[in-house]
DNA sequence: GCATTGCTTTCCCATATGGGAATATGATGC
DNA sequence: GCATCATATTCCCATATGGGAAAGCAATGC
């Protein structure tokens, strides 16, 4: 089975850096692939495939506006992803990770023995 | 170049759905790798194949028990990937997405005219 | 229709990766 | 040392994927 296609799971698909680089890109607005690949420094098919990844993973938009095609950011598609990490907040927050190993610590070698 | 090794970017070792299970299991406290795998229903090999993913990522922690090996969570390094999807929260909150439209319909349309 | 601009798709190649099977390594008990 | 349990690693294979180059399409202007 190996990992899901970048083009069915948003986590892969944003495991490319490129891909993450183009969404935030897209934060600021819509832009037309020409420009996106220009404004990162990519190649302009290497851009088309990335950017066809995030549409079918629902994660940009596209419209024809002339011979332009304009892409759109559709960021609902990341909220999963979010939620998925914050369920795991409290281990970077309120030291929680060293009280946690010092427990652990306590557990296993006792402390004042 | 291709897309950073799953052993080095939190993201690409994240988007195995596989290792999400494990650190998810994790959350609720360290166990062997056996166990892992047990509760996972997943293989031996594979199991520790993923937590030295994991491992090298600096996702889980471990430290031996008697023959056994025991993982921890250490979920710091998740917290980039929170803070990345969160930068695009106002995207899914306040139908904010819904909103751009309107004003991206209006921008090339009119809407009295 | 033809040339041009703006993208997308196709080829082909190199590599990363997950899976299963088999093997190796480490620690414990006798 | 030897058997055994708990893991890790190695092999080999199938596939997903990113990249560059080249070709294919679509829309526009003349």
């Amino acid at each position: 089975m190996a990992r899901a296609a970048t083009t069915s799971d948003v986590f892969n698909a944003i495991a490319e850096p490129q891909r993450r680089d183009i969404l935030l890109l897209l934060r600021d607005g819509e832009r037309p692939a020409t420009a996106i690949a220009e404004e990162l420094g990519l190649s302009q098919p290497g851009t088309s495939k990335h950017l066809r990844v995030l549409r079918e993973v629902g994660l940009v938009d596209d419209r024809r506006d002339g011979r332009q095609r304009v892409y759109r950011l559709d960021a609902r598609g990341l909220e999963p992803v979010h939620e998925w990490a914050g369920g795991f907040e409290r281990f970077w927050n309120e030291s929680f990770e060293r009280l946690d190993a010092y427990v652990q610590d306590l557990k296993r070698n006792g402390s004042a023995q």
